[in-house]
DNA sequence: AGGTACTGTGGGAGCGCTCCCACCGGTGAT
DNA sequence: ATCACCGGTGGGAGCGCTCCCACAGTACCT
């Protein structure tokens, strides 16, 4: 009877302007107090702020999406089927750290599998309708078109791990090449002399500065270069395993190897293991990841770590800065765009 | 110098009113033809979807949340630490039904982890936010406020487990009174005779009711009742591995046990490693859950499925009804809106 | 005294949609 | 011929914000 046809009165959920009446203010004040501008009077804001907590007033997040152009969203991107990002590590301690740093950030944060053709046109779909303000993109490979779209659609993006060296969008990575450098020179320190890499797949860049830091290493040292001491892998267990087979065959009397992934390196000690090798006594075994694998494994494995948390962290704070500053077409040089994180050596008994 | 001074405008984001300029129509006709209404002529239809697609239109979530007071969005809540979603298979499963239930949707899914107090806390204001339109709760306790919260704010939600048998959301369970049952006859069918059950958590209603379950397939075979053949457990290995020595000091005699989960199952076959069982041969072991520990266990483990997947399916069904429904205050009765799905006895050599 | 420069504030305009009412012309019943 | 009706359509009003311009008031120069 009494009704007045309104739609969505349900709950009667208190505007900005019910604020801006009860605080005997106006709607541009109630404004600028919720988004916190300096700009206001200390008493004004003691009053908005007790006319806030009274009415149990929230914005209205479609609304302010609207009038401002922004989505106060970031979204994950993990170019991969749902599977992987459960069973690696990888993603939960990236993901634990993006958290972490978007805690204290009115930031909410997506999480986006576009593994399959499907969800790939979804994702085009998605970030099309500016959706989200920026993006995180994780484990993105050399020939991706995702970082382009991204580009045309003028959206920030922040990459984990850059395509290549000549990367254009704002990474951060951890130190392959010193990682990797890490892990020879602790072979060489142990006394090893006839050290093997099995290296990840080649088309990601991270790979070929691993291989890069072993090659590095080993000259630094006073090696010849011996190529054939480099077998190619593609960071699963099975190309371990047939990568190490074929180091044996070449190579009778190796005695360590340094694999591109802890993963590669359980495939490899299980071809160590069918040639009848010790670990570590005839050949030392090194990993890379440091995952649970790695301290798993039987003898524990030495792995480089990265700080895949912290890296996390930094791809919010560099995203953060990129969504602010909104400047559309990378207009600012890659200065203190591009970050490189330091790796450290976990030493167990496998070498 | 020739700048309107228009705001957002920087990529010349085409709108429903260009679209409709475009096909030679009005806005609202636009709007018909996107949003699947009936009511408008084949022609018309089709000159709109041409003008559509020349443009590249996509609509602008913000406006239309705002204008329709919806959001397109619900999302998942998980009352625990990231930590436990990562390492369960629950999970991730749960997360593959949803997901794929969601896939011929508009709608978006948001994760949200709400294990700490603080991550409460924001949860809250997302939801006062009315940032989704409906909710999907899984694992639950019994004294959680959330689905008191979510009643308050009218916002349509499924719980994944009741949480009582007076539940009154929206519910999708397994059967966790016949999964106990089949996994106890199946304990009988094969000889067993003293059977013993270590519970889950007590505060949880699908432990409950697989006690109950127990309890009927036992009396239901002649057995009487033995109370002291039921220990308290609480999901954990620790748990089950401390419930079975408990049992075993008190039934040296007993051949069976049923655990309320695999991962409880782990702990007693410990436990009965210590005592010097051998499984099967002197005890019976069979677990809950089918996960990958049941698969991995030595020997492999006998135990219950649930269709979890196909209970994320289910409760993404129930979620969109009750949301397009989207009466206030549960007016419908309870009917259709609470189901139970089987389960699946995996037999293996363990028992 | 008049000017200039701020700080703090109010409120109009507009973001891009959906909803709904009004309207148009054709059809069938009266 | 008149009327009621219905499929199909256009466009006004309004969703709840942000942005920005205008303006009052005060302070500090010349």
């Amino acid at each position: 009877m009494a009704s007045h046809g309104a739609r969505g009165r349900s709950g009667g959920r208190p505007t900005l302007e019910e604020v801006a009446a009860r605080a005997g203010v106006g709607r541009g004040t109630v404004s600028r107090v919720i988004n916190g501008s300096p700009r206001v009077s200390d008493a004004t804001r003691a009053a908005v702020e007790a006319a806030v907590a009274e009415l149990g007033y929230v914005p209205n997040t479609a609304a302010r999406a609207l009038a401002a152009n922004r989505t106060d969203a970031i979204a994950l991107v993990v170019p991969e089927p749902e599977t992987r990002f459960f069973s690696e590590p990888y993603f939960s301690d990236m993901l634990k750290g993006v958290g972490a740093a978007l805690s204290d950030t009115e930031m909410q944060l997506l999480l986006i599998f576009a593994g399959g053709d499907r969800e790939r046109r979804r994702l085009a779909q998605y970030l099309a309708a500016h959706r989200v303000d920026g993006v995180l993109l994780v484990s993105v490979h050399a020939d991706d078109p995702l970082p382009d779209l991204l580009a045309q659609l003028e959206i920030p993006a922040v990459i984990s791990g850059p395509r290549s060296s000549a990367e254009t969008l704002p990474s951060v990575d951890s130190d392959n090449y010193g990682g990797a450098r890490q892990a020879v020179e602790h072979l060489l320190s142990r006394g090893r002399r006839r050290v093997a890499h099995i290296t990840g797949r080649l088309d990601v860049y991270g790979a070929q500065r691993r291989i890069d830091g072993y090659r590095a290493a080993l000259s630094d040292a006073g090696h010849g270069a011996d190529e054939t001491l480099i077998e190619p892998g593609d960071f699963t267990e099975e190309g371990g395993r047939r990568a190490m087979a074929a180091l044996l065959e070449r190579h009778p009397y190796l005695d360590a190897v340094f694999a591109a992934s802890d993963v590669t390196a359980a495939g490899a000690r299980q071809a160590l293991r069918e040639a009848g090798r010790r670990i570590p006594d005839d050949v030392a075994l090194v990993g890379y990841d440091d995952s649970a694998i790695a301290r798993h494994m039987d003898p524990p494995l030495t792995s480089v770590r990265q700080p895949i948390e912290e890296m996390g962290r930094r791809m919010i704070d560099l995203l953060l800065t990129e969504v602010a500053d909104r400047r559309p077409l990378a207009s600012r040089g890659l200065e203190r765009r591009q970050m490189v994180l330091a790796t450290e050596l976990v030493s167990r008994s496998s070498s």
